[in-house]
DNA sequence: AACTTAATGACAGCGCTGGTCATTTTGTAA
DNA sequence: TTACAAAATGACCAGCGCTGTCATTAAGTT
């Protein structure tokens, strides 16, 4: 029933201090003996004891995943991610939802790594985005990988996945230039996300390209919700000028501003283009459905997560500091078509 | 630093064994030295450690929560509050995202258990739906909590969470029918989720109370999407005589529902009513927001979880195995009006 | 005082790792 | 081939923080 170390080292025939050795990468084992051991742990479906390890080892066998995101989706592709990642290497997943303004978050986390004895920490936005929470990591000496928005990798910071919203977003921009619109607004997301303010200098970059200037006018401060979409476009749509095409800094927004173009009986995408970003299943639930940028949550995480691994594994070589980079995939649906010829 | 067991036996005068009677609930201690320990606990922040629990002891201490559900904000709030009952008793929670259609599904989650080694497991639809499932888990020996939906504790299941769909769409229903609306009609979610038919079955009560026939034409089967809103609300207004009030299964439907009046110029809630059911962050996302009922899922997630420690801590007295029952409440916003009188 | 019952403690051991040495196997150069 | 260093493995023990078992002591009861 229950299969212990001392099964695996009986049936390949080694002492069970060699299964360690090979469950832990110890050096000094032969291949041929590796590949006995291993072998011998497939048979018996052999899965360590998390408990046994995690007592008797100083190293644990535990990720954290702090989240505080009012997006249900994101969190849910995060931690698939994050818990095929897990599976793969043996490691336990420790969910912890929590509040990013507390006053006491730092403290908070810091508990929560000490009590349960975590190996490392994924943070996602705003985690990742806040420095003192980095700042405290380090000083207790913990790993940690955070996602963040960026293009480029920075070789002082190696512990991040970079999700280039940039470039995402200068393509969508230019999809939205391809199609004749050059009256495109853009509805920002919480001015605190770095992904915003990145989605917008890609707008403004392709723009700028096409030597397009930027309309004041057309840069809507906002939030990442689907009331702040209505409001941004109900005024864009107020304009003298209006736009032609709404780039919308998530598909919330993007759903929110799709419902105000509504209510003004504007007829989408005819009359006007509206992408969102994020390729949740908001951008499914409209009618039309959103173009927009694919952003692969949980493959992103589950990269995460092994880039976690890779740090905090001892016996690891791997030891490329490489930052993966994620570049959303421009998803044409059917809220954008080319701009109507003035009639 | 770290807080072990000997440091509270040390404070509080005991010994050890004491100390860890006292965690577990065990007879036989004195009311005076279980205040001595417990004041000992607090002061030193004592947290046991899962992992020496778990491997010293027979038992377990850590729950499982299986999801595969689309809905993605529901099993946010279920997580919560599960994580929140698993706090407040130090026990671990593990999360297994998984597809309940796949063929070993069963063996799959007998495995998680055994491997894991489960103290027990919390199922919502469409597991706890599934008697396969819930004859593997007694077979093995492993306590359960479903969250079904139902509105008469049974005695013959007393591992069930209930909520009473039934009385809630009861209610809801009335709320239209108080405001003047007799031609209502009802979308149906999926049919292999009971809720669908509690629902479907509440509403048909109250209509029938009041003397009025339920319309089969305006009983529309579907699904629990945006889609099927859609859908079901565009069959519904294409009829002849019209429904002036449309109750949709969920918040989704509803939404898709709204989308769809919306397309046909008709106006909310002046020339057509619609409910939504579960408050879910998607009933907040239309316009109007949707008068709905509200289901506190992150409650009744900690109510399964309590239920489900009482039957797998040994030493618990309160053993009254009654089944919580929880009635979504109504709730009232603007998509909602009374009847536009005849002109 | 004799005896029952309640309350507590001593100690082994859960499955594994980390360390220390001893032993065996392998590779390499003389 | 021998000699010898280096690599690979095993034997053994302690101990992680807790629980289970059983022995022991304190408190009641007649």
């Amino acid at each position: 029933m229950k299969v212990t170390i001392h099964d695996v080292a009986a049936k390949a025939g080694v002492s069970i201090k060699t299964v360690s050795r090979v469950m832990n990468n110890e050096p000094s084992v032969k291949q041929a003996t590796i590949d006995k051991v291993n072998q011998a742990m497939q048979e018996l479906h052999y899965q360590p004891n998390a408990a046994a390890r995690n007592l008797a080892s100083t190293k644990s066998y535990s990720i954290g995943y702090i989240y505080d995101n009012p997006n249900a989706y994101y969190v849910i592709d995060m931690q698939r991610g994050l818990l095929d990642a897990c599976r793969k290497h043996g490691y336990e997943l420790l969910i912890h939802p929590t509040n990013a303004k507390s006053p006491g978050i730092v403290q908070e986390v810091i508990d929560l790594v000490q009590h349960s004895r975590l190996a490392g920490l994924v943070l996602t936005p705003p985690f990742s985005e806040m420095p003192e929470i980095a700042e405290a990591l380090s000083r207790i000496n913990v790993d940690f990988v955070r996602i963040i928005s960026g293009s480029t990798p920075s070789p002082k910071q190696t512990n991040c996945v970079l999700v280039d919203d940039f470039t995402a977003a200068f393509k969508i921009t230019n999809h939205l230039l391809e199609l004749g619109h050059s009256q495109i607004a853009f509805l920002c997301g919480d001015e605190e996300h770095s992904s915003s303010g990145e989605r917008l200098a890609g707008f403004k970059a392709a723009l700028t390209k096409r030597g397009i200037e930027t309309n004041p006018k057309f840069i809507v401060p906002g939030s990442y919700s689907f009331e702040s979409g209505v409001k941004g476009a109900t005024q864009l749509l107020a304009l003298a000028n209006k736009p032609t095409a709404i780039f919308a800094c998530n598909d919330e927004i993007a759903a929110g501003a799709l419902f105000s173009a509504r209510l003004q009986h504007i007829e989408i995408p005819q009359q006007l283009s509206i992408v969102g970003f994020e390729n949740s299943p908001f951008s499914r639930q409209t009618w039309p459905p959103l173009t927009t940028a694919h952003q692969p949550n949980s493959i992103i995480a589950q990269s995460a997560a092994e880039l976690l691994f890779k740090h905090t594994r001892p016996g690891c070589q791997n030891q490329t500091d490489d930052q993966p980079v994620f570049i959303p995939e421009l998803l044409v649906r059917e809220s954008t078509a080319p701009v109507e010829s003035e009639s």
